[in-house]
DNA sequence: AGAAAATTTATCGTGTGCGATTTAATCGCA
DNA sequence: TGCGATTAAATCGCACACGATAAATTTTCT
């Protein structure tokens, strides 16, 4: 609010488009807010839903994932929901509470652990099936659309993923420059 | 991957680019399974930096908060970032036992409890003043697009809350019809 | 003025998420 | 073969996130 007239002054170094130091400190402009509060929205959006099921939104995922490919071991759903064996571990158990999988260590290797669903788990699939097109719904975008923001994001975590072992020196060397 | 043919069959009634209902329980056509992730990888992404100024990443974000207007209540932040009392309330107890932030009841209204930033709180801003400008380089993108997708987030979260109080009974429209 | 309703914060219990560590099994290599 | 290194789960502790509830204050209504 302060200084706008600012950015006509120096519309050289910094044209209209491109904030100023002060914005890039604004919540407003954090991209990761926007992810951040998104993803709340999803949580809060599905509840009154999966609570019809009696999952939490990760037990669902993890649910969804072994409905796209049953018997994964512990090691497998991790990377493919992108969590460690810390959080998922007691979340199948719960999942096992629930009579929705069961729990073996592998005969092969007995360091991993199969999850299984069970008759009961399988058959949640069905009544799971209309939630896509219900929150599809919510969303109130276009498939395409949709898609383009699925991309954007694969796009982005891909990259932060790529960046971040590296952020710490960046953020050092910004700091000395700064 | 066991029917891609069936998709040519039948092309009248689901034509190429519209996903089949089994496609629609698959993990990787779920938004909010993008949405998630990307909100993990920047909480990782985040951490090397934010470990450096002994900050959590929801604390980042209140203290960015703070460092845009100081003197909020607890209220005001959890509107400003869509958080209760009871994850604020803990979280702000902690930055001020790290002494970064001072709490006191309002003389006005003593319901509320107004959180004002300590020297030590506002001093970190300049520390902080460096984040985005790195994190922005760890995403790769260019600020325009950064600012599309916000706005495409902001308006899925707009629409998700807009929605999240009718999805119960949409989902159960949706199971009597399917 | 005074009781009922509404508002604001705090408290409690459950379920993630994750860093650090532990335990058990497998692998690699001399 | 055997022993150190690696790998997979599990365990523990801490910090969100939130539903349910409680406690204190203010507002509203009569």
């Amino acid at each position: 609010m302060s200084d706008t007239k600012g950015s006509r002054e120096t519309s050289a170094a910094t044209p209209a488009a491109e904030a100023t130091c002060e914005d890039l400190l604004k919540l407003g402009n954090f991209l990761c807010f926007s992810v951040y509060s998104a993803g709340h929205a999803f949580t809060r959006a599905y509840k009154p839903i999966l609570d019809k099921l009696g999952l939490t939104y990760p037990q669902y995922l993890v649910m969804v994932a072994l409905w796209e490919a049953d018997g994964q071991t512990i090691g497998g759903l991790g990377s493919r929901l992108g969590l460690e064996s810390n959080t998922l571990t007691p979340l199948v158990k719960r999942l096992e509470a629930m009579e929705l999988v069961s729990r073996h260590r592998c005969t092969e290797d007995e360091r991993q652990v199969r999850v299984r669903l069970s008759d009961k788990g399988s058959g949640l699939k069905a009544m799971a099936a209309g939630i896509p097109l219900c929150l599809g719904a919510a969303t109130g975008m276009t498939h395409e659309d949709a898609r383009r923001m699925q991309a954007d994001l694969d796009r982005l975590r891909e990259a932060l993923e790529t960046a971040a072992p590296r952020l710490s020196e960046v953020f050092e060397a910004t700091r000395a420059k700064g």
